[in-house]
DNA sequence: TGTACATCAGTGAACGCGCGTTCACTGATGTAC
DNA sequence: TGTACATCAGTGAACGCGCGTTCACTGATGTAC
C-alpha cells in the first residue's frame, strides 16, 4: 500500500527536480544549469539530488527525452486528429512546430542544438523519442499523398538514387512502411520549418523582416504548395 | 619606426591568442573557451592574455566579428565574380553557404546559435558584420531579377502588406537600394539553407537521410527554381 | 654614440567563486511477525 | 496492536577543480637629448 504512496512521492520529487532545471535553464540558458542551483532552489542539500538522479548527465538526458517527447506528441495529436483533411493538418502541424518552440526555447535548443559544456547525448536513449518525431511528420505526408491530397512533383518522384538508396535503407532499419518519397518530402519540409524556426529563435530573422508570424505563415504556406499538398485557402 | 614593429608584433599576439582560442573551441566546444586555458597553451600567465583583451566577453566578441567576416568574405568574392551568370553564382552561393559551415563549424555556432554561458552579444558591434552577409545574398538575387535571370513567381511578388512594410522599414533603415522582393527572396533561400545547414551540423538529418551531400544538392537545386532562378542544370 | 627615462609586455601570487561528487551519518517511514 | 528491523530520504561537511580578474612588480625595448 504504502509503498506505492512511497514511489509517487519520489517521483512527483523527480518531476519537481525538473521542473526546477527547466526554471533555471530558462532564466540563464541551457549552460546556466548546475545541481547546486536547482538544490539552492528547492531548499535541499546538494547531495540529495543524488538520491533522485546518479549525475548532472542523466538529469540533462532526462529533460532532453521529456522535451523530445512533449514535442513529438503535440506533432502526433495534430496528425491523427481525422476529423480534418491532410491539407488542414499538414499546415496546422507545421504552425505547431515553430509554436512549440516560441513555447519551449530552452527545450528546443537543447534538442536541436546547443549542447551544454561537458554533456554528450547517449544516442542510444535519446534517439528513439527523436526519430518518433520525424516518424509523424512523414506519417502524414504518405496519409496525405494516399488520400490524393498530396500530389508530389517531379522533384520528389524521381530522386538522385544516393538519396533512394539512404530512404530504403533506413525503411528497412526501422520497420515501418513508409514510401520513400513520403520521408523525402518530410525531411524537405523539415529543413524548411527548422530554418525559419532557428532563425526566428536567435533573432536572425527580426532584423529583415520584423513581422515573423506573417513571415512564417507565408513561407509556410508557400512551402506546402510548392511539395504538391493541395490546400484550399487557410 | 620601431614603434611599427610593435604595433605588429601585438596585433600578431592578438591574432596567436584568437587562433588558439578558434582551436581550443575545435577541441571542447564553444563552451570550453577559457582565458587559462588559451594561456597554458600558449605558455603565458593568464595575467598576460588582458593587456590584449579587457576581457573574456571583448575576445568572444572578436572572435565573433571574425567569423562574420570570413562567412561575408567567402560569399562576396561568390557574388562578385563577374565571369559567371547570376544564375550559376546563385548556386555557388548556396553550395559556399554550407561548405563554409562544415569548415568553420564552431565559427558557424558561435555566430548562429550556441551561445556561450556568461557571455551576451553586443549587439552594436556584432550587427553590422552580420548585416553585410544577408545584403551580399539579397544582392546577388536584385542582380538576377534584372538581369532577368530570376523571374519571381506570384507568390513572390504579391507579398502581404505586413511583410512588404517591413522589408521597406529595412530598406529606409539601411540606406541600400534592394527592391522588397529581393529582400525576400533572400530571406526564403537562407532560411531554406540554414536549416539544412543546422540539421546536418547537428546530426539531425543523417539518421534520415545518410548521403547528406547529395541531400543538400538536390534541396538546394529545387529551392532555387522554386523561387525562380533560371537554372540550367549545373 | 651614450645615457636617462618612458613605455611595453609581460610575471606570479592571490582573491573569491561555483561547481560535481563522495562519504559517513541520521531521523522518518514502512514491513514482518 | 506492539515491537524489531529494513529501507527511504535525506543532511552536512569536505574534496579538489578550474575559472575570471586584480594587483604590485620587473626586465626588455624604444625614445629624446
Amino acid at each position: 500500500m504504502d509503498v506505492k504512496r512511497r514511489e509517487k512521492q519520489r517521483q512527483a520529487a523527480a518531476e519537481e527536480i525538473k521542473a526546477t532545471a527547466r526554471q533555471l535553464m530558462q532564466q540563464n540558458g541551457t549552460a546556466g544549469l548546475s545541481l547546486r542551483a536547482i538544490s539552492r532552489e528547492l531548499g535541499l542539500s546538494s547531495a540529495a539530488l543524488y538520491y533522485y538522479y546518479p549525475s548532472v548527465a542523466d538529469l540533462i538526458t532526462a529533460l532532453s527525452v521529456d522535451a523530445f517527447n512533449s514535442l513529438t506528441d503535440t506533432l502526433a495529436g495534430i496528425v491523427h486528429d481525422e476529423t480534418r483533411s491532410y491539407a488542414d493538418r499538414g499546415w496546422r502541424l507545421a504552425l505547431a512546430y515553430r509554436q512549440w518552440a516560441l513555447e519551449h526555447p530552452i527545450d528546443f535548443q537543447l534538442i536541436y542544438g546547443n549542447p551544454i559544456p561537458g554533456y554528450e547525448q547517449p544516442t542510444a536513449i535519446v534517439y528513439p523519442p527523436a526519430r518518433r518525431g520525424f516518424v509523424q511528420l512523414a506519417g502524414l505526408i504518405a496519409g496525405a499523398i494516399t488520400a490524393g491530397e498530396l500530389i508530389p512533383t517531379a522533384d520528389y518522384t524521381s530522386l538522385p538514387s544516393q538519396i533512394e538508396r539512404s530512404l530504403v535503407q533506413l525503411t528497412q532499419h526501422e520497420g515501418h512502411n513508409l514510401p520513400p518519397v513520403a520521408l523525402y518530402i518530410a525531411a524537405a519540409l523539415w529543413s524548411k520549418m527548422h530554418g525559419l524556426v532557428m532563425l526566428e529563435l536567435f533573432n536572425l530573422i527580426q532584423p529583415v523582416i520584423a513581422d515573423t508570424d506573417a513571415f512564417y505563415q507565408h513561407e509556410t504556406l508557400i512551402t506546402l504548395r510548392q511539395i504538391g499538398l493541395q490546400l484550399t485557402i487557410p
